[in-house]
DNA sequence: TATGAATGAGTGTTCATTCAT
DNA sequence: GATGAATGAACACTCATTCAT
């Protein structure tokens, strides 16, 4: 039993290798032009071995998907929504978007390809592409509605609206990190112009 | 003369019959799995023909993007940039959303299309994307600009932020519109929301 | 009829210039390679043209190697077989491959053509070309047949391995000539050398 | 590692076998109307198989020609040049031009393809078989510079047109061998007639 | 008669996937 | 389990040829 344990163990690390190969294999190159034999050569394996712990290259790339979505999920409802005040609120909301930030930096494959492939390589897979937005936004969108029970938000918000375009924000402010030169100058920009932009808007008092 | 200009009036004809066609096929499939020879059968046009009139299928491609883009581009400086009051300013704001939005109701498969793959089908079209992206930016950043100088917008803004974050608001708002069942509906939902949340902001007052 | 006349002269003319210019792109290319649009540039006309003269780019090929060979074959019978000594035979011999030499020279692509092409570009057309070669052969045949009834050439030659041997070696000179830097130096060594070489042969005496 | 040798051993006859299916190809249909598929049709293998062993068509085509060159390079340094009498030198030639002509009718398509395709089927690979020609040349320059220094042919020979000369002889013999219906008798005509007509001349002593 | 727009058969090449070893 | 040799569907692209104008 031992033993089968110690397989079991080298059957998920193996796995687990292999999906990070496909990460950063999927971000540099794109879907489409990505190989699975490149793939199997940045672990030096043989690309057969792919297909005994997924079912072909789609599932892979899916696979690759969601566990990053997973961990944008964990970043997001880490921060149990207590927030008593606007300023503990609108810290909050910093907290979130600093630890989003630095796994954006850290996982830099993991973004580029979340960020670049969203909008799916075929219209099969497009749907739950839409599905993960979709749950994002709900994540979101509760955020919010904790705010306006609170009374720290607009009674008359649209909250689907908002979610999204929140989302929006925040997904562009990555894409805008992983793109500068200096990145945690951009990270510092975004964090300190967002939030209160999108609290207190643009417009002068 | 009278013939020459026909059939140079055919000739730009069927170049924008074949733009077209490939507008709705890049969008019903992605850029990877759309196929040229689809392209021809929508217009029931040998597939030879298509590279008469543009030298591959990536140069296809790109002439899609450019001519959207440009579309895109003519719509947010229509409309000169001399507001002279707030509410006017936001006014204008929506008057280009309105029209933006509209065209993305309209021209649906192009809006489908720029908005998918405006991240880009492969790495060598990446920097084409981004300098589209960029450009947009800046429209955006001459705009707020312009609303700082007339102290509508808050000096302390940072415009690079907050022009790529408008942007990519509006752009989410787009494909809302275009996965909503409801266009209109979401049509006048994002219409309502956007303005005022960028602008005021979502903390309550 | 003078209009008429005109007429076909005008057709005649061009047909000749269709030829031309197919010499000179099929030698620059290969038969392969070389694209019936790429003839037709060469005279700035249409491309459809080119198919008023000449049933398909096979024929038009055929009918510029058919041209050349006549060319050649003019040569090698313009100066009748009537030589009395072993020093006019010989004298004869080098007239002819000078005259022949200059041709090759003067007309450069037609002989780049028939001496690469010469092996033809598909197995439909390798009998005209054994044909052809089987012409040449004859040509040189009957001379050397002439040399040996008045006793200039050995009685025991075989005059088929012989006349196939010289004419191999006569083309490989003009080979040799087209590939040389200094053509004329060139051509000066293979006339004095080649026929010395056939008649007395290299041993020494 | 016996396992890894049987396989290694595998590949190579595997990519022997698809060098001998592809001379037979090129040989029957020329580089231009020969498909891959053909090559591996002839081997019943699929035809993305001959891609895992050759980098493309011209890559195999010029291997099986690479291969040729080497076999006839092979023929003609095997006999040692040591002939110390002009009888010697005579029967060395004769020895040669018999083994030659073996291998040209039992490899019969491998000299099919060289005889017609030396002369390069686009202009890019040129080079290359003009450098083929220059090599083989050499050999035979070198060869009769020998019979020079021993003094059985003349001391004036221009040996650079000699030997191109030679060559072109011997390999027209391998062309009419080819051709002919009876090969064994054409075989005998050449190598009886070519020396004799080379070393002592078509002239009547 | 000349043109060149249109055509589509034809082919080299790639690469995800399978499966014998 | 792991491997990588073999496979062949799939597709972009070319260019000789036709024919309406």
């Amino acid at each position: 039993m031992g033993a089968k344990k110690q397989t079991q163990q080298r059957l998920d690390a193996r796995r687990a290798q292999i999906l990070a190969a496909a990460t950063q294999v999927f971000a540099r190159r794109g879907y489409a032009l990505a190989q699975v034999a490149d793939i199997a050569a940045v672990l030096k394996i043989g690309h057969g071995t792919v297909y005994r712990y997924f079912k072909d290259k789609r599932a892979l790339f899916e696979e690759v998907v969601q566990h990053g979505l997973m961990r944008v999920g964990a970043i997001l409802t880490e921060d149990a929504p207590g927030a008593e005040t606007l300023e503990a609120y609108r810290e909050q909301m910093g907290r979130i978007g600093a630890r989003l930030y630095t796994l954006v930096t850290t996982e830099d494959a993991l973004f580029t390809l979340l960020l670049r492939e969203t909008q799916a390589p075929d219209p099969d897979a497009a749907e739950n592409m839409e599905a993960a937005q979709a749950m994002l936004a709900q994540f979101t969108k509760a955020y919010l509605s904790h705010g306006v029970e609170r009374g720290f938000l607009r009674a008359d918000l649209d909250l689907d609206v908002a979610a999204y375009a929140f989302n929006a924000t925040t997904f562009e402010g990555a894409r805008r990190i992983l793109a500068a030169k200096d990145r945690e100058a951009a990270k510092a920009a975004w964090l300190h112009t967002v939030p209160a932009m999108l609290l207190q808007g643009m417009a002068a008092r």
